[in-house]
DNA sequence: ACGTTATTTGCAAACGTTTGCATATGGTTT
DNA sequence: AAACCATATGCAAACGTTTGCAAATAACGT
């Protein structure tokens, strides 16, 4: 028969005469349990709609199987793509995922932090907010060996195992490829400079610059949140310096498509005026006309490598951690219309 | 001091000369706990690292103020916009939640499902999968009274708390649009109609055209995997038949950029020739050329109100769902160039 | 001075599972 | 017939927290 709340391996054991270290045994397939009494012991768990407490089994263990991941936003192209390739690896080692968002919030980060920190977690995923400089909120998970991933935006400073995209190359043959298509004066809208990423993207656009003996203009350069609103702003600060630039580099996809807004509603040509280049490969690249030209950073190649750190890291018990970690995952550079005269005129 | 492994309540006792349950009150903020203690308790917290084992506190209340959700993909648009708003509103609950997908099979939903089910989350939500047709497996929440949410797609014949965009009337309203438009060969292209959302659009689009008099050609209507190769094998067949329809309602904008890709590459004019319909509204779908007529279903209010239903159901002790609940949100036709010839005139 | 009440703390059991050790049974070997 | 092994099961403690109840102390009124 069936009761109505909880039924537990007890009820069980009762049920069928057992101890409820028989039944756990049984479940857990045990190899002393004899066939016939697990075979009893399965049938009741069916009839009887028994449901598993992992809750105290967790505690028992102290193993709840649960990673942690906290980042920006969930809905972003990247993040959720990175998300995707996190949890389906994660499924595979028997590993579930406990999601938080910051919304790009330090408060609401801090605070996360400390509710999946008593939450149990076995290890932490996370890709910080656009403002966090200090990191110290996360050094309880260092001092309790809770393994501890940063991915692509990280703590330059702080130690710690982090997985990153090649800003620094993306910045650089973003701005290089603008140069060869004959790109001078060239803008540079990015995010905040408190950010790992940026920072990387900027220097490589530097780099790129210099090689090529070419000035930053300081007035070309922005930083600030990277959304439709700023970036049409800045466009307009650009445009009231008389000239428009001849190549805009833009930290993500939906900054470049503003600009390409911005150039179209001002009848500057493109690629012909303006050449320009995003970031992330966002589906929207490719579709807007002329497609834009981006650079691809693999986020399900880096939602996978995070994970299979996160699982070394708790899985190798040999060495806990002592060497720090940091990978950097290969960007591509996909070249379009929207930065390439050749590509433009053959269609 | 501080030791190395496991903090606890009891370590914090011992080292004030308390009792568990005093430091245990004096953590929640029992009002009968001295301050002079509690501020005792709080500086031994801080300066040990202690960390709160949720998991015996859950154990102990039977809660675990966690909530489960199972969709087919986290990546999609509409799907991360959902999880989005769901993990804000959660959070604004002190609930966290565990998401789990299953890539739209329905093996790993099963599975699934019972990871949940033991997890002893307080409740789920479920998008399920696009083949699933019986939804038995999720009986088990329903006998163990724990609240179970559909959101999207849903069961049709099992009974349940449903959250659903009104796909019958986008269906509807998509179609009429075209033919208003001028369209009269109007194609179909939708998802397999084991999933809700597909039946009620295809029936929407069904009752448009009888009311306009218009017949349905068995020809022009295809049920597949929403996707840009489908989508392309099936635009081929369109064009085989000699004359590509006039109008083409397709239930996602990926399928609906796919056939403008299609028609764009066989010099078929849009929206002059033939007029677009999506759904969605993704958005890809305002920036490509021309812009797609699409269905917007606001996903984040979808999001939040699965995430309340799910607050009350947990919450209210009252009423402990005797009533099942099925809310319709509403949706809207956005209207742009790829179906309308006037828009695609003024600019 | 004594009963009454308010305040603060402690005891011990409970949540459901797991596991080392001990035990029981039957069978095999010398 | 004694000693031994293999197999199957049970006992009881433990994981860390919470909470009803009891108890200790202090404060108060009559």
């Amino acid at each position: 028969m069936k009761k109505d709340s909880p039924y537990t391996i007890k009820d069980i054991a009762q049920e069928l005469g057992l101890s409820p270290s028989t039944v756990s045994r049984a479940l857990s397939g045990h190899p002393h349990i004899s066939q016939e009494t697990k075979d009893r012991v399965q049938e009741v768990v069916e009839k009887s709609g028994y449901r598993h407490n992992a809750l105290a089994s967790s505690l028992r263990n102290s193993k709840s199987n649960m990673i942690g991941l906290l980042v920006p936003r969930i809905s972003m192209y990247f993040q959720s793509t990175v998300i995707t390739a996190i949890q389906n690896k994660l499924h595979e080692f028997g590993y579930n995922l406990m999601v938080c968002q910051s919304n790009d919030s330090v408060e609401m980060e801090k605070e996360l932090v400390n509710v999946l920190y008593s939450s149990r977690i076995e290890g932490l995923i996370v890709s910080p907010t656009l403002y966090t400089t200090d990191f110290s909120h996360f050094d309880i998970f260092n001092k309790s060996k809770i393994p501890l991933v940063f991915y692509d935006r990280v703590p330059k400073t702080h130690s710690a195992h982090k997985i990153v995209g090649d800003d620094y190359q993306g910045g650089y043959l973003s701005t290089k490829h603008l140069i060869e298509q004959g790109s001078r004066r060239i803008a540079h809208i990015s995010g905040p400079l408190s950010c790992s990423i940026y920072r990387d993207r900027y220097a490589g656009f530097q780099e790129a610059m210099h090689e090529a003996g070419l000035e930053v203009e300081k007035s070309l350069v922005h930083f600030h949140e990277l959304n439709r609103e700023n970036a049409l702003a800045t466009c307009e600060k650009l445009y009231a310096l008389g000239e428009f630039p001849n190549g805009v580099f833009a930290c993500n996809d939906t900054t470049a498509i503003a600009v390409m807004e911005f150039a179209k509603k001002h009848g500057i040509a493109i690629p012909a005026d303006v050449k320009i280049v995003g970031y992330s490969n966002d589906p929207r690249a490719e579709i807007i006309e002329p497609a834009i030209t981006s650079i691809e950073q693999f986020p399900y190649e880096m939602g996978e490598q995070a994970a299979d750190l996160m699982m070394s890291l708790i899985l190798e018990k040999v060495n806990p951690g002592r060497n720090l970690i940091s990978m950097t995952t290969p960007i591509e550079l996909v070249i379009r219309k929207s930065s390439s005269l050749s590509l433009a005129l053959t269609t």
